[in-house]
DNA sequence: AAATAAATTTAGACAAATCTAAAAATATGT
DNA sequence: ACATATTTTTAGATTTGTCTAAATTTATTT
């Protein structure tokens, strides 16, 4: 009866993650341009999701999940988060690849998959981008994580994630021999630019501020 | 620019099907009682795929597949048997579960899935029910085989393929151990209700008309 | 506090995919 | 060959998801 739609499931999540992970309120605005349809799309969608009991919307006020959404948003992503693994661990995709193929996957219907996938993959805690995955359950594990760019010089840390998770940013990554899980040491930030000198996984190199601002630690 | 849909998709391949892996043209009543849809739907949407140069329709007379078609319903089909090799060989799924899980997977697109996936199963040429998977370059492999039904006594031959594909048949077959790749030895036939008497694996067993008749060998 | 700007919603349209009911074409039986 | 049955198509409606343009509400600036 109450199916939720591919369409749907796509807003929910982008409400979920506007949101700071369904927290906050999402402006209308907000949400089109994530999605790249239009304000009026948006406001449609969101009072049928509202009809549905998936987000509580008032009107020139915004968006929030419910409970109800909140849990189907985070069944969403998690399905998008282990094809990612999948993707990654199993057919050797390259992390800057899986995004839009899981976009498609994470819409397959079929407890039974998920479950099957998750244990082929040994229970997963993280996507190939350092993001939890959530529980069957639906709880959240939320990790200790801050960006190098907000660290004080002299801070050693390891590189357990990417803020933007973009094509291009992932390249540049690879480019640069920057992987999660190495050891990210800040010997000196340079005042003029904010681009700091750091040595990872032993080797000194230096990045920019751009790239500072994408990248979380967790300190050691 | 001519993307085709989810459903445009579901069509091609019921066309392949019914009409003999598209040699014939197929009736729009034959279609909509197969896709559980209504004549006047099918008619729509087989104008639409004319429109598209997919079908070759003639009011009245029947839609046959054009090249185009036919290479679309075969790429559909390679995808969903690739996935049912997936689920069965690396999720453990069994044979009768696979089928809804793969009508929704065979619609995801990217080309660089297919191809990884294909690698990881270490191309397949069969999925779990026997069927043939189309070759990335469309070729359509035909197997040599004859129903159990139609075969002399004392003929011998090895169980590839069913004929019927729907969960309770593969049930039955698991419930009396018959298996693809068992050897089959036909010991006697009944006048009275067309049961056979066989060896499936050296073990003897009687098989009903019912099941003889879906049961495809090759024959030794 | 008006005036202006920005955000949001409403109204109305459209394409895709489906349906029901009625009309038209084709096939079948005597 | 004609009447009847069957198959297929058309006409018109509905739902989902989108759009543009106009109206409305809220926020910001002077
Ligand atoms: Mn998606
Ligand atoms: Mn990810
Ligand atoms: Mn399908
Ligand atoms: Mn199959």
């Amino acid at each position: 009866m109450n199916a939720i739609s591919h369409s749907e499931e796509n807003y929910l999540k982008t409400v979920f993650h506007l949101g700071a992970d369904g927290k906050q309120a999402v402006a209308t605005n907000a949400i089109a341009r994530s999605m790249k349809t239009k304000p009026s799309s948006v406001t449609d969608m969101m009072q049928r999701l509202g009809e549905k009991g998936l987000v509580n919307y008032r009107k020139y006020r915004g968006v929030s999940l419910t409970e109800a959404g909140k849990r189907a948003a985070l069944s969403i992503i998690r399905k998008h988060r282990l094809w990612e693994v999948f993707l990654v661990e199993k057919l050797n995709f390259s992390w800057d690849e899986v995004h839009d193929v899981a976009e498609q996957l994470e819409h397959i219907k079929s407890e039974k998959l998920v479950d099957l996938l998750d244990q082929h993959l040994g229970f997963p805690q993280y996507d190939p981008h350092g993001d939890p995955i959530p529980g069957k359950d639906g709880n959240y594990p939320s990790r200790e994580k801050q960006l190098l760019s907000q660290l004080p010089v002299n801070t050693k840390g390891i590189c357990i994630g990417v803020k933007d998770s973009s094509a291009s940013f992932l390249k540049y990554l690879d480019k640069n021999r920057i992987s999660l899980g190495d050891k990210i040491h800040i010997l000196e930030r340079e005042d003029f630019d904010n681009s700091l000198l750091v040595t990872v996984a032993d080797t000194e190199m230096r990045v920019s501020h751009q790239i500072a601002a994408n990248l979380y630690l967790k300190i050691l």
